[in-house]
DNA sequence: TATAATTTGTCCGTATGTATA
DNA sequence: TTATACATACGGACAAATTAT
């Protein structure tokens, strides 16, 4: 049973994307919302925080809840992206797998992954690609714990459509570095780039809704192909 | 008069930084913090969220509310940083005016700043030093417009904190792009860094709450230093 | 310029649902 | 199973900013 300020929300976004309230520039008022959805204000408004915090829209006081403009097309958005497939619906996602092994958690890899030394992990490289672009290299470890199976098959389709629409997992939270670096010379031939070019780096940490750490990746972005957009806003 | 609920918020991560909540590694219940702070369910979430927002903690339904060892220090907190100087608080922030002028907003500029071409634009070039270390350059245009008066020495200070504390304007919205790229030659002898070398840029429009935006900037990050931490929840 | 209407922001209280311990 | 603790949802009232009169 999905929550109905997220079945709102959801709504309201699909209709901003058809175009609906292109031309007002704006949605309609709270009260409006209330009217068209027949749920109470403090719903309309959680599902609006929720269309705030993805950059849709932007609440101005006494004056309306106005579409934004994103800044720039292809763009990977931070707010939403937990995985690329979901950033890029309506593009090719494709990926391709380097490396599928199962391996135990050293030293380093427990700290990071907040588990024992030992544990099994799968560890998975893959090039993934965009349009037919080469877009990223993935290292990735899956604690095999709380992902109990993983396979080359569901590798070379998307790993997040699987843990969240197969298995049911809620991803809970995503923490998430990003820096730039030099490429090394393994890097830059699946990029096809050069080696010591530059490279937009994310390491990452995945969670479910329980805390627990399922995954721990660093991806190496294709700094051609690859920006991150963040819209932030400031109460 | 700040909103009951950021002050609330602003107490509890004061607590936090305090050391008050290590012990028990998560926050009081939120009927503790409904007796403690005598507000409403409602006030306390809403300041719990903003912790969240921030990274501060983690809530776990049926659980508690944990606080978050956050991955790394020395990192940029995209969630809160709007200039420097608020998201290195404890560190000594400086800043190196290179450039100052008043220009007219050209058609790239006009676009990029939602204002009409010919709009007076406070341009500043600024190197800025964390700790002592060349972190950034930043190419920023101010709208005069909306920022009636800059001067070099509140350049050499944080414009923010003056745009925000003195003027006590109140900024609502800051888009940014992230990217990486290639050092020029003058942006890399300025960073004291060699040309051609990885650069992590970050390309920034800020708004007020009333969405006019007084703040286009190009921000060229030394690459050895820098990092950007994004800490998502999803729901 | 001043006033009223509109629209989002804050705050309260209550009840019920859902995940965890 | 029961209790605990966060999540969702309702309804009402007033404040603050903007817009229209």
């Amino acid at each position: 049973m999905k929550a109905k300020y997220k079945v709102v929300s959801d709504s309201i976004q699909k209709d901003i994307h058809a175009g609906k309230y292109a031309e007002a520039g704006k949605l309609p008022t709270e009260d409006d919302l209330i009217k068209l959805y027949q749920v109470s204000r403090n719903t309309i408004r959680k599902a609006v925080d929720l269309l705030v915090k993805r950059g849709a829209i932007m609440p101005i006081q006494g004056s309306g809840m106005f579409l934004r403009k994103v800044p720039s097309e292809g763009c990977v958005n931070l707010e939403d992206f937990y995985g690329l497939t979901s950033g890029f619906s309506d593009r090719l996602v494709q990926a391709q797998v380097i490396d599928f092994e199962l391996q135990e958690a050293d030293a380093r890899l427990a700290e990071a992954m907040q588990c024992s030394r030992g544990t099994p992990l799968y560890y998975i490289k893959r090039l993934r690609l965009v349009d037919g672009k080469r877009f990223v290299i993935e290292y990735s470890y899956f604690n095999k714990d709380v992902i109990p199976y993983l396979s080359r098959e569901i590798a070379s389709a998307s790993i997040y459509q699987y843990i969240s629409g197969d298995l049911k997992m809620q991803i809970g939270y995503v923490d998430r570095i990003i820096e730039a670096g030099r490429l090394e010379k393994g890097d830059a031939e699946l990029l096809g780039l050069k080696e010591a070019d530059p490279a937009l780096i994310s390491i990452n940490w995945a969670m479910l809704k329980s805390g627990v750490v399922f995954d721990y990746s660093i991806d190496i972005h294709n700094y051609k192909y690859t920006k991150f957009l963040k819209l932030s806003n400031f109460v």
